[in-house]
Formats: structure tokens, C-alpha cells, sequence
DNA sequence: GTCTATAAGTGGATAGAC
DNA sequence: GTCTATCCACTTATAGAC
């Protein structure tokens, strides 16, 4: 019922969201894509900043989610790569929201979402352990700052090659996965 | 005199594409920040996508000068790392427009446009002689397709992870480059 | 809660005088 | 070429009936 209605309200969100980003998604279009009145939209959400973030406070649910399905027992650079993989899958999928990442009313309204920066918060923290472990057991470059290493893997979920390499057509989904990770963990230069 | 304003247009046109992005971008505020009213500027300009797109070629432009002033003698290798370092340090600089990368009506003005075609085509002949030079000379990874290293440099250009690590406000803007840099060539693994 | 209808505001583009 | 003034399509958001 209520629940119900917003799940799938949200999805269509998200589904917007991943296929144009968040200014040209209209509210009109979400609710042509739900299937009711934009009024009634409203009722449910009170901003367009709203209905974005709740589709942001879902995919950081899932991302949880992915995290704990992680078995804990193996190498900390492990994790991080399969982090990295699954971010990317997502946005192959068509599932990731693209966002404005700087200067938007979006920004201020997420940073004000207490389930949102509560779920970032948690994320970071996680990958944040991994991080560290991994540069102890001498896996991951130590010359690095842990935050540029987070950062790096963050933008793994939007990063354009994905998109461009799956433009060309040449690649399935996992090639292109592959490709990028090795280049994220491996760099380009030569081992 | 004509030529003169149409350089000040596509300088606000660069500043504020850097800033705000195409979509955020309004023409009002283009006329504004030049000067001249709005009318004037659809005199010198058919449409808001053909000033973003006079703001692509003139970085096209600057790209190819800046290739022009690399020394041929030195190795591929270096001369692509040195390319990826000029396009952060133009980011870093607020002067690298950045565009939706898919699903826009700018995307087919760009397509249409010779004078960005023909740039970027220059541009990605002169980097993938480089980047296949590199692998011929075991510099950079073979195993890579070359349309994947050359995706990796582009993206350098619009990397949000410059833009996070500027707003941590713990590095400057060439430690912020180097760390960069550093992931791009290296990777995320120890080496 | 859902709907129709519309308010309120914005943004791209243009008409027409000078 | 530049200006003022305006048009028109579109978008967020809301009022009010059911």
C-alpha cells in the first residue's frame, strides 16, 4: 500500500536518475513513470531534492547490503576490489544516480539527510578499516592519503570510461569491469 | 572589435561552464557576466549549444598548443603522463568546461561540429601514437586495448576526485595532482 | 491519497526600434 | 550590433474537489 507506493516511486527515481541525471529528470516524468498525479507525488515527497535523495538513501542501503555479504576472512585489497566491482556493475546496470557533484541545491539537501550521511558515514568507515589494513599488510601503496584511496574507489561509481567503453561497443559489461579495475588497482604503467 | 567580444563570450562561456556545468549554466548569465544584453549574444551565437561548443573548440585549441610545445625526444610514456597532468592542473584551475557526457542535446551539437571533431580527432591520433609507442616499448600495460587507455586519460579531465580532494582542504594543488598521478599511472596496488 | 487544473517562476529564443 | 521588451515552452510546486 503506502509503502509499496513509494518503493516504487523511488525506484523510478532511480531509474531516471542513473538514465539522465538529476536536472533533466522532470518530477512530471517520475510520476508519467510511477503512474500517478504529480500532485500526488507531493504527497509523498515535498522536493524534487527529496525524491533524489531517497533514491541516494537507497543505494546506499544496498550498498550496505553488498558489504555485508563480503566474506570478512579474506585480504582487506580483496574487498576494496570487489567494492569497486560491484559500484561499477551498478552503474553498468543502469542503477547508479548520477548527481551533480558540486554547486547544486542537491548537495545542500543531502548533506542535511540524516539517513544519508548516517549510511556515507558507515561506507566510508568500513572501506576506511579496509583501507588502512590493506596499507599495513603492505598490498596497497602507503604514499597514499587513505581519503584519496576512498575517494578514488567513490568515483569508480560514476566514472565516464564505463559509459564510453560501452559506447563503443566493443566489450561486454565484464570486460569493461575487468579493464577498469585493472586499471584503478594496477595502473596503466607496466608491472 | 567583433572579434574581441565574440573571445570575452567564450571566456564567460569557459568560466562558467568550469563552475556550473552545461545544464546549470543559464544565457542570462552568460550576457550578464560579458556585458552586453542577451539578444546580442544570439547575434554572435545561434544557440546556448553552440557556446559550449566554441568553448570545447578553444580547449581543443589549447590542447593541441600544449602538445605542440612537449618534447618529441622524450619517451611515450612520459609525454602521456605529462598530458593527463595538463588537463588536472585545468581543471584545478576552474577553466576545463564540463559537460554531460551523455543523453544531450549538446552531445549531437558536438558531434556536428567540424571544428571540435576535428580537434579531438587530433588530439586522440596523438595521443594513441604515444600510447601504442608505450606499449611497443613496455612502458605501459599491453594488455589493455588502447581506446581504454586513452578513455582513462580523457577522464582525468573531468575526475571528481580532484574536486573532493580540493574541498578536503588538506593539499594543495599540486600534491593533489601528483596523487593523482600516482593512481593513474600506478594504480591503488603497492608496486 | 488521488485527481484536475493552475499558480509562480525560469530559461531559451526572438521582434523590432535605434 | 546593441538594446528593451516580450514570447513561449517548460518545470516545480500547490489549491481544491472528490
Amino acid at each position: 500500500m503506502h509503502i509499496a507506493r513509494e518503493d516504487a516511486i523511488v525506484s523510478a527515481v532511480n531509474r531516471l536518475l542513473a538514465e539522465k541525471g538529476f536536472e533533466a529528470m522532470t518530477v512530471d516524468e517520475v510520476a508519467a513513470e510511477v503512474g500517478i498525479a504529480k500532485a500526488s507525488l507531493y504527497k509523498h515527497f515535498p522536493s524534487k531534492e527529496d525524491l533524489a535523495a531517497a533514491a541516494m538513501v537507497r543505494v546506499m542501503d544496498r550498498a550496505r547490503a553488498f558489504l555485508d555479504t563480503l566474506d570478512a576472512q579474506r585480504p582487506p585489497l580483496e574487498q576494496l576490489r570487489e567494492v569497486a566491482r560491484w559500484t561499477m556493475a551498478v552503474q553498468l546496470a543502469g542503477e547508479m544516480p548520477s548527481l551533480p557533484s558540486e554547486n547544486s541545491s542537491l548537495r545542500a539537501a543531502l548533506t542535511t539527510n540524516k539517513a544519508y550521511v548516517d549510511g556515507l558515514m558507515d561506507v566510508s568507515d568500513r572501506l576506511g578499516a579496509w583501507i588502512t589494513a590493506a596499507q599495513a599488510d603492505g598490498s596497497l601503496n602507503s604514499a597514499l592519503p587513505p581519503i584519496a584511496v576512498l575517494y578514488t574507489l567513490y568515483a569508480r561509481a560514476c566514472d565516464p570510461v564505463l559509459g564510453f567503453l560501452k559506447g563503443a561497443g566493443l566489450y561486454s559489461n565484464e570486460q569493461i569491469i575487468d579493464m577498469v579495475l585493472s586499471t584503478c588497482f594496477d595502473g596503466l604503467r607496466k608491472r
